[in-house]
DNA sequence: CATGAATGAGCGTTCATTCAT
DNA sequence: AATGAATGAACGCTCATTCAT
């Protein structure tokens, strides 16, 4: 991957994240990356493929962001770490959770980086907390998590994010 | 308000919610709502104006909705009624609320129902019930507004409203 | 059918058959013919119903040109037209033969204005005249029709249109 | 000439015959020809130099396909060869005919290959032969080889080669 | 109030061509 | 001699918007 592909697959992703697939055009980001149009599509064949390369570069780095979850034994201290998820979310993937959540609400298709498995986690954590109904707790549980990013990766303002964190553990018996 | 005019608001508002905004041409509008292309504007004076007027009315129609939360005097009673706004939210707004979200995601700017009202009472209401951070719940609370409208809205399979409405009580003592 | 769209027919028709299809803009014939670029795809949905609808004008013209040929009874009378056809196809209609040629040569699919109900006309003439082998004499009619519309539609200098179609007469002993 | 520059001018040829010059890209030459782009341009300079490097090698082919016709001494016999061409050109020199006659469609400037000195011939043949009016026969004669080229390089089902070529002949008494 | 012909800027994409290596 | 990354102009086409009627 030379740098200018690097530059535009970094541009494209802030300017979809930002104003949406369909509002940037292909020439905004060529402009702003510093290339030629024509580069964009010699490099990822056309807008589509470009936001896939975009995509398929953010889940790889989901995924090694979430495989760790794989390994606690402890269910309070898994559901502890599945809850901080969206809260300890680096800055530089802000954008592409963002673009991620852009696309969910235009119902492009796109393929969803699987949440599932971990919920599959969350669930028998719940069981074993004895928790009365684990499917309906792990509809909540998804719920947070997309209230939380929503949130988090919309608000303008500055956040208070541990007190939050902190109230938020306490309805889970977590602190 | 003619009867066309209110055929257009419909129409486009059922557009720009399903297929979205920028993918909705003013002319698809026009033709399933039967009117000339021309008629959009002159009432309407542009697309965003379009939009403009879709969002008008879909605010009007949540303050009134929302207005009966100011009567009430049990914080508990309060909290509860909050909590299932999203829940209860009637299928023919589901349109309006898909595409106040999905404009959200995408940072157009627009007058954002003021939900803030609301939730200084819910602060208060959470100060009389004895909460340690009040601030912190209120974060909490619009998370999970958040978080329930993504998942009530985008849902593709059937979603067990009342269990998850439950669970979800509990976890304020509202049961 | 307004003024502007037969003037788009008409340069199109003039541009298709002087530089080709392909290598004629759709930019350029708006350009030509005085009308934005847009009102061209609004009445023609696209270049290759431009296309079409050029095509079927012609169709149209050819079809009340010929259909005089099927009243003849006197079978050198018959042979006779059928020969002169290339020679007598007045001047405004060789773009739109001009175009036909040049579409065959380049495979484009498109719907061949039939010879073939003529050709059998031939084939009866040939045989009523003592032809030997009248396949073979339709077939060779087919090339001197072409050979003539080739010579004639592609000729720079001006041409002995009556000398060449009587050298032609007599090898069919129609003079 | 290196065997890669031999290799582009067949597949461009082929390419340019089969799907006509503009609709045949410099990358597809290119990638079917196994050679980098670039290659085309450094050894052709530019598009239209790699088709007159194709048609000045047809025009070769051509000319030492053409200069027996210069030895003949009987006109009838000469006439004969003539008439033929069309029907014995071999099938590997048929993709260059194609190419020259969609190129002359489309009135695109090349360097014809000069067909006027055998017609010099053709005059003299038909004058020795007792003609009435030569140049007229002449005409005649170009019309049947372009029509004979036409049917030919464009007919799909296979083609009654001896049969057409007899019935031609009869017409000159060449038979 | 309402139509629909017309516009023109901008879109995603292609492609002949250049140039550093 | 040969590559392949990179360019930029042009393409077919869409669409928000205007305006005469």
């Amino acid at each position: 991957m030379t740098e200018k592909q690097k530059n535009i697959l970094e541009i494209a992703l802030q300017l979809f994240s930002k104003e949406g697939f369909y509002a940037t055009s292909t020439s905004k980001i060529a402009k702003e990356a510093g290339v030629s149009e024509g580069l964009i599509f010699r490099h990822f064949t056309n807008k589509d493929g470009l936001l896939k390369a975009i995509l398929k570069q953010g889940e790889d780095e989901m995924n090694t962001l979430f495989s760790p979850l794989f390994n606690y034994t402890d269910p309070a201290e898994l559901l502890t770490k599945i809850i901080e998820i969206p809260f300890r979310v680096s800055a530089n993937q802000h954008n592409y959770w963002r673009l991620i959540y852009t696309l969910k609400w235009q119902e492009r298709a796109y393929n969803e980086i699987s949440i599932a498995p971990i919920m599959a986690l969350a669930k028998e954590a719940f069981a074993s907390l004895g928790y009365a109904d684990p499917e309906a707790e792990v509809a909540v549980l998804e719920m947070i998590l997309d209230g939380a990013a929503t949130v988090i990766l919309l608000k303008n303002e500055p956040f208070e994010t541990e007190a939050t964190l902190c109230a938020l553990k306490t309805k889970y018996k977590l602190d």
